[in-house]
DNA sequence: CTCTCAAACAGAGGTTAGCTCACAATTCTT
DNA sequence: AAGAATTGTGAGCTAACCTCTGTTTGAGAG
C-alpha cells in the first residue's frame, strides 16, 4: 500500500475516533457533533447568521442544515427570526442558554481533543497542524 | 481556539473531502466506501474471513457488516459459505469478477490519495503518516 | 409598474454508516 | 446432559449527508 493509500486510511480512522469521543462526551448535554458544530460557527461569527451563511460555514447544502437548527430551536439553543432586510432569509440567532451550553461544549471538545491528541507534544502537534492546514488548502 | 481542537477540525475536514471524493470515483464500480474497504480487507488477508473477523478488521461490530457483505455478494463479488469447522460461522469469500473489480477500486482510491495528498511532498507525506501513527496508537 | 427570473427555505424521500437489543442455531464447558 | 457462550441476522434506531420540488419573496428588464 502506498503512503497516499495509507494517509487515507489513518485519516478515515482518527476521524471515527474521534467522532466517537466527541458524540460521548456531547451526549449529557444533548447534543449530536453536528449540531455542536453549527452553534460554535454562530459563538464564531458572533452575529446572527442566515441559513445559507451557516449552511456554507458549515460546508453542508442548506438544505441538510434545516434540521439540525430545527433541533437547536427545539431545545431552546437557537431562535429563527425572519430577516427584516430580507424576508426570504431566516436569521438564526443564539439564545443565552445557547451561550451556556456551548460552553460546556467547547469544554467537551477540548477534553476529546487532548484525549486524542495528547500524546504528541506540542511541537508534534504543531507540526501536524501545518501539515494538515496544507492538505486541506487545496 | 487551541491547537488541538483545530486538530479536530482539520480531521473532520479532511475525512469529509476524501470520503467526498472517494465515493465519487467508485460510484462507476458501483460501491460504496464501505464496501470497497470490506474488499479491501478480504483481499489483503488473502483468505476467507468469518463475519466477526471482518467485522473486527473494518472496527465495526459484525450486525453493520452484514448490510456490506449482502451488497457485495448481491453484486456477484464476494460469495457467503458455511464455516465446515465451525457451521454458526460463516466464511467470506472473494469471487473472481469480485477480484478484478477490486483493481480498479484501488486504483480509485490511489487516484484519490494523490487528489488529497499530492500536494505534499514525500518527505511531508512520510512525516504526516508517521503523526498520525502516533495519534492512531498504533 | 408589471412580469419574469432568481434566491431562500422547507417538504418529501433516499443513502451510507454506524448502533442496540433480541433470538435461533450451534458449539463449548462442566 | 445441561447451561453458557458464540455467531450471524431480523427489527428498528440515529446522524449526517444528498437531491428534487414547491412556495414565498425580492430584484432587475422592459
Amino acid at each position: 500500500m502506498d503512503t497516499a493509500s495509507e494517509l487515507l486510511e489513518l485519516v478515515h480512522r482518527i476521524s471515527r475516533l474521534s467522532r466517537h469521543g466527541y458524540r460521548n462526551r456531547l451526549e449529557p448535554l444533548g447534543l449530536s457533533p453536528g449540531q455542536a458544530r453549527a452553534l460554535r460557527e454562530l459563538i464564531e461569527a458572533d452575529r446572527p447568521l442566515r441559513m445559507v451563511q451557516l449552511a456554507e460555514a458549515l460546508r453542508i447544502v442548506p438544505r441538510s442544515l434545516t434540521p439540525v437548527v430545527d433541533a437547536l430551536e427545539e431545545a431552546g439553543l437557537v431562535r429563527r427570526e425572519i430577516d427584516p432586510v430580507n424576508r426570504r432569509s431566516t436569521l438564526v440567532l443564539i439564545t443565552p442558554r445557547g451561550g451556556e451550553v456551548y460552553e460546556r461544549a467547547r469544554q467537551a471538545r477540548r477534553e476529546v481533543a487532548r484525549d486524542l491528541f495528547g500524546g504528541l507534544s506540542p511541537e508534534q502537534r504543531e507540526r501536524l497542524r501545518e501539515l494538515l492546514r496544507e492538505v486541506e488548502g487545496e
